[in-house]
RNA sequence: GGAGAGGUGGCAGAGUGGUCGAAUGCGUCUGACUCGAAAUCAGAUUUACGGGCAACCGUAACGGGGGUUCGAAUCCCUCCCUCUCCGCCA
């Protein structure tokens, strides 16, 4: 959500952003109910004015024993054009209300104008492996290694689910383990939470209303399965005036994240890219305003950290004013190298939502020199998504023998384990 | 799932239809006293929105929503949450 003040006063700048956002909500209607809601409540809070005071001399002439009846029935009448009113107030809000969450968080200035095809590569790191043999996909090698089949998936569940076995669970763990492991020497506070959260939770973090069609729902209970936990983080402090001192709150969550994936069908459809349940280990910020932008670059670095350590080629790819996620003002993605598709693949997305969701939320901070609580700003980066971890070593180590050799960072969490060898 | 109790300011805790944005205590801040501190004394201490250059003024908020009334923290309905006991359960 933005300010609405600084949407009425910076209009043509708004305009512009929203633009760049191919964002297809109106402005005039926005600034026109919005116009409307104030100057009702004006015309509404005279009327209240009145009938306050008049109550108040009610009050007194009874307690001295006069008789009020006459007064009672002409206040009747200002009393019910009050309701009236306010309910005309009610349907205004709500109208600006629904507009007001279609809208998007407006790009940072340093952001690449344009759709997908403007994301700007910022840098490379690694280089991807020559392979002296043709290599294969991960879901050819993961099923050659007895240690990813989705056919039983497809039993047990239906399309886009996965399971592991053997060695290939205990590879998943392990990097959710090492992740967990990484990120806590980086200062983050690892948190378990609740996967099924209640609607105003997702609306905070900025999935509802427009994503509504992507979240899994608990029809019979009201509750949505998460699609990442950045969900549940992000609320936790929702309606929280954080003391002085307390900032920044670092946290971390290892949770799978349910989507529904509407509208993907064909697309990445083999192996292990887009699934309705996958892990993934969420990194979550809540910072002062001023620091917001340096907090996104040490969340990147913390993903690419992992990256790094399991010797995982990849790059950072500043998304464009179009591809940018809703919430965001700014989101760099981190793609690892994919061999069998020869390319880079999203593997983490960072993104600094400066007051966006804090502003839904109502959370806010108190400075050291006292002055009123002002909105924090959010960050979330995912560090990493395990499955496209765990896909991107099997094929960024595979063997001409179809075996996999582990990255060494992660042989203590395999109880030493160097290889995953082919059952014969 | 059954029975009961409760949700009030940063915290504790009064208030059961009228001047209650809300007693009192604690905390915090400012001032006085002091070489300094403690203690003591005096004062201040919610937020949001709107109007105004400003001083300031208005409106709203006592878990959420709705209702009764000229007037609701207080009465009614409903939902949510917390606690206690019973039952069930990893």
């Amino acid at each position: 959500m933005l300010d609405p003040r600084y949407v009425r006063e910076h209009e043509a700048e708004v305009r512009k952003a929203l633009e760049n956002c191919k964002s297809k909500v109106d402005l005039s209607l926005y600034l026109d109910l919005e116009r409307r809601r104030r100057d009702l409540t004006i015309s509404v809070d005279k009327r209240k004015e009145r009938l306050n005071k008049a109550s108040e001399e009610m009050g007194r002439m009874k307690k001295e024993g006069q008789d009020i009846s006459a007064y009672q029935a002409k206040l009747k009448e200002l009393s019910d054009e009050i309701k009236q009113m306010d309910n005309e107030i009610a349907a205004v809000e709500k109208d600006f209300r629904d507009i007001e969450l279609q809208v998007c968080n407006l790009p940072d200035a340093s952001v690449p104008v344009g759709g997908e095809d403007k994301n700007q590569e910022v840098r490379k790191v690694g280089e991807p492996k020559k392979f002296d043999f043709k290599p294969k996909s991960h879901d050819e090698l993961g099923a050659a290694l007895g240690i990813l089949d989705f056919e039983k998936a497809a039993k047990v569940s239906g399309a886009r689910f996965f399971t592991l076995w053997g060695l290939g669970a205990k590879l998943e763990r392990a990097l959710i383990n090492f992740m967990l492991d990484q990120h806590t020497q980086n200062g983050y506070q690892e948190i378990v939470v609740p996967h099924l959260v209640n609607y105003q939770s997702m609306e905070m973090s900025g999935q509802f209303p427009k994503f509504i069609e992507q979240a899994f729902a608990m029809k019979e209970d009201n509750y949505y399965l998460i699609p990442t936990a950045e969900v549940s983080l992000a609320n936790l402090h929702r309606g929280e005036t954080l003391p002085t001192g307390s900032l920044p709150k670092k946290y971390m969550a290892y949770t799978p994240c349910y989507r529904r994936e509407a509208g993907t069908y064909g697309k990445d459809t083999k192996g292990l890219i887009r699934l309705h349940q996958f892990n993934k280990v969420e990194m979550f910020q809540f910072v002062e305003p001023e620091k917001s932008m340096a907090a996104l670059d040490e969340l990147v670095n913390s993903a690419g950290n992992i990256l790094s350590l399991l010797g995982l080629p990849y790059r950072v790819v500043v998304l464009a004013t179009g591809d940018k996620s809703f919430s965001s003002v700014k989101t760099f993605d981190l793609e690892v190298w994919v061999p069998s598709q020869n390319t880079y693949r999203e593997i983490s997305s960072c993104s600094n939502c400066t007051d966006f969701q804090a502003r839904r939320g109502g959370i806010k901070f108190k400075r050291e020199g006292g002055g009123k609580p002002e909105l924090v700003h959010t960050l979330n980066g995912s560090g990493l998504a395990v499955g496209r971890t765990w896909l991107a070593i099997l094929e960024n180590y595979q063997q001409a023998d179809g075996s996999v050799v582990i990255p060494e960072v992660l042989r203590p969490y395999m109880g030493g384990l160097d290889v995953i060898r082919p059952v014969k």
